[in-house]
This record gives C-alpha cells, structure tokens and sequence, in this order.
RNA sequence: GCGCCAGUAGCUCAGCUGGAUAGAGCAACUGCCUUCUAAGCAGUAGGCCAGGGGUUCGAGUCCCUUCUGGCGCACCA
C-alpha cells in the first residue's frame, strides 16, 4: 500500500503518458525519434500552481520540435481525466502543465487517516528485507560523550524510518571488548589501583592511558570490594581482574544510560566472541586462499592498495588521479600474533552477511572514521561478502553552546561532558528532537540553553503543543456531548478553506516523508514534517473553529483534529517522544 | 601534499535528487485572547545562495576551478 501522494503520482503519469500518446496518434504531436520524453510528476511548493505538477513539454521541447507551451496544449487536449482523482488542468509558467486533485482526494486522505490510526504512515516500501542498523557502538572503556548521543539519536530514528518503511530491522551494538584499547584501559586500571596502595607519585601512570576521572573510580571500587589482594599477583593477572571487574560495569552503565535515552538494542554483539569462535582467524585465511595476504616484517598484510586499485579503475578514475590517493596495505595480524581491529571488523561482517544473511547493513559512524568505509568495503567485496550490501552514515561531530560560547567541560566534573550529563540536564524530548533536526552529514551546534527551555523557541514543544490542542479540543467537545463519529464523503467535502487544503496535503505525505528518510538515511526528514505539520495545524486552528453550529461541519473538523492528532502522535512515537494530552 | 564533508538572511538551518517570485525559526519592529490552550497566529524588515567559469529550455541543486572551515591519511579503534 502506498501513500496519497504516490498513488496520485502514479495515476498522473499514467494519464500524462497516454494523453502524449494519444497526441501523437491524432497527429498534435509530431512521432518523436528516440521515444517519449523522460518526465517529471512533482508537487509545486505554491498551491496556486496546483496540486501536482509535470514538465513533460518541456522535456519534450527538443524531441517533438515545438514550443514547451505548445505541446503542454497538446497534452492537455487528449488528458482523459474523467474517473480520476484530478479535476483539471492547466498551462503555467515555461510550459508546465498543473494539476489540480478533486476535492474528493482530500475527502480520502482523511478518512484514510482515521482508518488506519497508528498504522497511517506505514508501507510496504521495503518488502520485509532483512536490514540491521548499527550504531553507537562506543568504546566500553569509558563513558559516552555527545557524538554517541547523537549516532544513537540517529541511529535509532533511521531504524524507526526503515522499519516504517517495511523493511525487517534490527538494531544492534558492537562492544568493541578485545584490541589494543583493552590494553590500555587495563594498564590505567592497574595503575590507578597501585598508586591507591603507592602513592601517586610512586607509580607512573601510562603515556598513552586513559586520564578521566572514570578509571580512577572503577579501580577505587575495586578496592571497596576486594581491597588490595591483587598487591601480590603478577601484573597480567592483575590486569584481568581489573577489566573483569570494571568493563561489564561499564557495558552496564551504557545499557542504562541508552535507555534512559529510550534505545534498546536487539543485540549486544560482542567483539571477543569473533575471536574466539575462530571467525577473525577465517577471515584472514580466507583472503589469503583468494590470495589477497602476503607476509611481512612477522606480520600479514592484506592487499588494499591492489583491491582499491582494481576497484576505482572500475569506478572510471584514472591510474594517475589513483596514484595520488597513495593507497596503503594494511596488516590484519600483527607480528605479535593479535589480530588488528580491522581483521575483526572485516569477519563481523561477514557474520552480519553470512552467518546472519542481512540483505543490507547501515553502519552509523563518526565522520573521523571515514578513512576506514572505502577499504572496509572493498575488503569485503574481496572477501566474496559483496561490499555494496553495506552503506556508512557519516555522522559530523556535535560542538555544544552554552549562551554563544562553545562548551567544552562539564562544570560539575570537569570532564568531557557525556551522555549522562546530556540526559541530566535536557529533558529527553528535547534532546531526541534535537538530534534528528540536522542530516546527519552537517555539524551540529547542540545548543544547551535551548534544549533546556520550555518555551517556543524549542521545536520540541511546538510539535507536542499541537498535539495538546488537539486533544483538547476533543476534550472540550465531548464535555458539550459532542462525540467524534466518522464522516461521510460530503461531510469531508466541507473542508476546503485554504488552511484546512493546506493541512491535508501535508498529511497524506506522511508515508512518503518515511520512505524518504528511508531511502536518504536521513531520520531528520521526520522531525522536519513534524515541525511542518504542527506549523499547519497551527494555522488552520487560527482560522477554522471547530465548535461550529453546523454539525456536519463540526464533525468534519473534529476528524481532521483526530487525523493530524494521529499523524503527530504517530511520528513523535517514531522518535520516541512523549505525546502529552495536556501542555 | 592527497582525500572526505561542508559554505544559503545578523544567528541556527530547510530547500522534496534540475523547476516557476530562494523559505522557516530565533533576534528587531507592528498587530491579534469576554468564543476550542497566546508554548499560538497575522504582518514589516532582512539575500551577489563563498568567488569565477561551464553543461541546457531552466542551476542554490550537476561538472571544473579558486578561497574558507571541519575531519582523515597507524602493526589505534
């Protein structure tokens, strides 16, 4: 099932189509050469050039060898649009040809609406295809920090879209438990825990370790526990029950702090697993039996320059402009025998492709990972996995402001602010909201002050504010005896001011907005209709009462209430935004 | 040096994959509550779409180039 607009579009193609042939047929065109024209079915953003519109004579203008205007005549001549959702059309502009839609069009998309209740907005869009959407995936090391708050606001609304959309998703978070990162938060551990019993000054803490205040607090609850009993042990044993104890709390606190942040997850996909199953060692012997490893300096390497060569010649980009990018090999296990995060990388997804036949994986990410999407994807076309199955989303990095200025420090800890402290301080709504109003591929300014304030500067509460008159005005109808029954056609013919137009069109395209930000991975387009649609309720509720003495009218108006009221909620469930009756 | 992302009103950003007179919000100014929530609405003002070339009926949108900003070019992840 597909939305009002593009079963409108289609059906005006189709009348489009053969109203060309129809002219060509009685002679008014000309036979073309090449075919018909390639054309457009658009919605024109003023309402006074229709309600749709397409620029077939002015692609045509080449092909048939008249003027845009000319032919537009001729097309509008042989439309047969009688039994269609359309009532006329007219020349405009160039040589557009605009389409007005019946008034029983909107009668529909009402009465579609308070049909399908939260099921409005959904289609079949993406025909049940398996797809996972993996993001956040933040170092377990240490706490999240605002890149993480919005990869999962991100993340979780373009599932939310995809899902909509009909597609079978899954969302799911990689704990990066194994590699050299471990390494490091387990030396800061021990020394944070020796220099409790040591003193600071005795026991040096490592160059490259991790500094925040985090670490110190983990091993300092170690102590509380099991006090100073790893004195005696040797450092490795030390070291892992250190990690033992601290990093599951760490993972622990993530999961809290997510869903406090209204995330769950439906996998927690643990990075140790793929090597101990023995999946990272595959996948390494797999590219060497395909060829693609050589050794090196103790180490194996695999081919990237080569396998990226071959690839961007494909592409069409010449030998010389691939010369420049000075393309690189990369090891996959190092001289000392651990795998590198690459390797791991490269068998986690082929578990996603393989073992789990996901037809498509999104992997939201911070842009300062994008050195790694071309060589990943290529090391898995190399593998035989078929790189294309996966698409990145690059997410910019967030600067906070706090009155104009850019906040780097909590003020409380004194530490990079982290999601914690994000959810302390900013209700969630706002915060949800926020992070889905930008694409993903454009730095956000996260302004702190007006996250905080409950006013009409915050987007957040213009939304729910229309969801609460809404509500309210059924509440005030029914107090009068007034209960919403649904309407006949004629009933729903008697909304045609403009205001009342203008707020149906912005409904029925619900369904498509979702398939947009499906399609685009772009989450933001649902807050955008949000706002858009809050905006137009708005002014219809300045223009039109609802309490009127015409009951039919006022039964009209009370279902286009509940229509927009169950788009709103609809979209804001989406996001997982509170929906309140009352503001 | 090479690559990726971006540059639109004073500020924060849209601009529906090439369409008609480039739009919102905030900030400034002017109006609208004895009738469904004023967290709202209506109006005024604000622009060399970073600069320059090109492609075509038509460019903020596509191509080339210059400038500016962010990020990346590891036996880190």
């Amino acid at each position: 099932m597909l939305g009002p607009i593009s079963l409108a579009n289609e059906a005006l193609r189709v009348l489009v189509s053969n109203a060309i042939e129809q002219a060509i047929a009685k002679g008014d065109l000309p036979a073309p050469a090449n075919g018909l024209p390639a054309f457009l079915i658009e919605q024109p953003a003023d309402p006074t050039h229709g309600d749709f519109a397409t620029n077939a004579a002015m692609a045509g203008a080449r092909c048939f060898g008249k003027p845009p205007r000319v032919i537009a005549q001729a097309i509008i001549d042989n439309l047969a649009l009688e039994g269609s959702h359309f009532s006329r059309a007219e020349v405009a502009g160039p040589g557009f040809i605009n389409f007005f839609v019946s008034d029983s069009w909107f009668a529909n998309v009402v009465s579609r609406i308070r049909t399908e209740g939260s099921a409005y907005g959904r289609t079949d869009f993406g025909g049940g295809k398996k797809v996972m959407v993996e993001f956040v995936s933040a170092n377990p090391t240490g706490p999240m920090h605002m890149g993480n708050a919005r990869g999962a606001a991100i993340g979780d609304g373009l599932a939310a879209a995809l899902d909509a959309a009909g597609y079978n998703v899954s969302r799911e978070f990689l704990i990066n438990d194994a590699g050299n990162q471990i390494e490091k938060f387990a030396k800061s551990l021990e020394a944070r825990y020796l220099q409790h019993f040591q003193g600071e000054e005795n026991v040096p803490f490592p160059e490259d370790g991790y500094h925040g205040a985090d670490i110190k607090m983990r091993a300092e609850q170690y102590i509380e526990i099991n006090g100073d009993t790893l004195l005696n042990l040797d450092s490795a044993a030390r070291k892992q029950s250190l990690v033992e104890f601290a990093l599951p709390m760490n993972i622990e606190k993530m999961k809290t702090d997510l869903a406090r942040y209204r995330i769950s997850f439906d996998r927690w996909f643990s990075e140790t697993s793929l090597h101990e199953s023995g999946a990272v060692k595959r996948a390494v012997e797999t590219l060497t039996a395909r060829g693609f490893t050589y050794e090196k300096d103790g180490a194996i390497w695999y081919k990237n320059a080569e396998v990226q060569t071959k690839a961007l010649l494909a592409q069409g980009k010449s030998q010389k402009q691939i010369d420049q990018l000075e393309l690189k090999d990369d090891v996959l296990v190092r001289a000392n025998g651990f795998p590198t995060y690459f390797a791991a990388d490269i068998a986690y997804h082929a578990n996603k492709f393989i073992d789990r036949s996901y037809e498509k994986c999104i992997n939201v990410w911070g842009a300062d990972h994008h050195g790694h999407v071309a060589r990943l994807k290529c090391a898995l076309d190399a593998l035989g996995v078929g790189g294309d199955k996966l698409d990145i989303v690059l997410m910019q990095l967030v600067r906070l402001t706090s009155g104009g200025e850019l906040v780097r420090m909590s003020k409380r800890t004194g530490n990079a602010i982290t999601l914690s402290d994000l959810l302390d301080d900013v209700p969630i709504d706002a915060a949800r909201f926020f992070f889905n109003m930008r694409e993903p591929g454009s730095q956000l300014d996260f302004d702190l002050d007006l996250a905080v304030e409950q006013s009409n500067q915050n987007p957040v509460y213009y939304v729910q504010y229309a969801h609460a008159r809404i509500c309210s005005i059924a509440k005030n109808l029914a107090a009068e005896g007034v209960e919403p029954r649904s309407c006949c056609e004629n009933e729903l013919l008697l909304l045609n001011e403009p205001e009342e137009r203008e707020l149906i069109r912005e409904l029925a395209s619900f369904p498509e907005e979702i398939i947009a930000a499906a399609k685009n991975y772009d989450p933001a387009r649902l807050t955008h209709f949000a706002i858009e649609t809050a905006t137009r309720f708005h002014k219809f509720y300045n223009a039109c009462r609802c309490k009127v003495n015409d009951e039919c009218l006022m039964q009209a108006r009370l279902n286009l209430c509940l229509a927009t009221g169950q788009t709103i909620k609809n979209v804001l469930t989406m996001l997982k935004i509170d929906i309140p009756e009352t503001m």
